[in-house]
DNA sequence: GTATATTGCTTGCGAAATGCAAGTAATATA
DNA sequence: TATATTACTTGCATTTCGCAAGCAATATAC
């Protein structure tokens, strides 16, 4: 018998791949902090565990949101970099940040950043996009 | 000796708040498909567990996303209605849909909806807040 | 008033996920 | 050939989750 899946709604499709904190953490250092190097989110403040960090780069690598290719200046590296569909992720990280920093009364979010994307929300989200132009087949 | 937090960064402030599945699928059935009680959340095809749904909207209580009143219509039932707080989080959850309904080769999401997004995104936010303005103090 | 139904939870318990520490494998460098 | 670096894996205690059952408050029926 054939197993059919009725829940095709779009939001709940997103969160089943990636609607977690440490998930959407790793995003963010890789597209906000230009993160690469498994050791690079590690040391990131909010101290993911190793093994949670394996799970969720396996789990986003599986997705195809991100790829895993040794780093040619550091052959004991990998570089973990996004493929288009993690790029496309860029507007919703935006408005996690947005949201945040406009409740957070402790936030450290640059004001001037904050307002540029605000103003010019386009131009911000293709500068982040820029950053990975470099990435071959965009995958 | 006093505890300072030094993780303020606006996205880790955001998923600490709605950073999981459960309460992003309540907001959705709150804003979305204007779900109000109880009952229609635990009836959302997805199947939220009662004590997971009781925690969750708890939470979001706490965090003044939701408020909690009796129904003057049905005074056994409560009803639970977006803040101000939630209203601006109308943003980030259409992009979560927007990245759903591209990849999800199976979406069940409208395509004229999800034109309509695109071609004018502030309009369709702004049809969503509308939805909730008789919320008086709009709190 | 008393009984029943509805609604919104709480509780208990087994299963799964998480967090922490330690260990291991592959590659590179000395 | 030995050591260091990097990226994990493993083991185990703790926490969270999922499911079922139970309970309390209000409303409705009689």
């Amino acid at each position: 018998m054939k197993e059919v899946d009725t829940k095709n709604c779009p939001i709940f499709f997103s969160l089943e791949i990636f609607g977690d904190k440490w998930s959407l953490l790793i995003l963010r250092d890789i597209l906000h902090f230009d993160k690469k190097h498994y050791n690079e989110f590690l040391d990131s403040e909010e101290g993911i565990s190793t093994n949670i960090l394996a799970d969720r780069l396996k789990k986003l690598e599986s997705e195809a949101i991100i790829s895993k290719k040794r780093d040619p200046d550091n052959k004991k590296q990998f570089i973990y970099s996004p493929t288009k569909k993690c790029l496309d992720l860029v507007p919703l990280i935006l408005e996690i940040a947005v949201w945040g920093a406009k409740y957070d009364p402790d936030t450290k979010a640059p004001p001037e950043e904050m307002s540029k994307i605000k103003t010019n929300r386009r131009e911000y989200i293709e500068s982040i996009r820029a950053k990975f132009k470099y990435l071959d087949p965009q995958r």
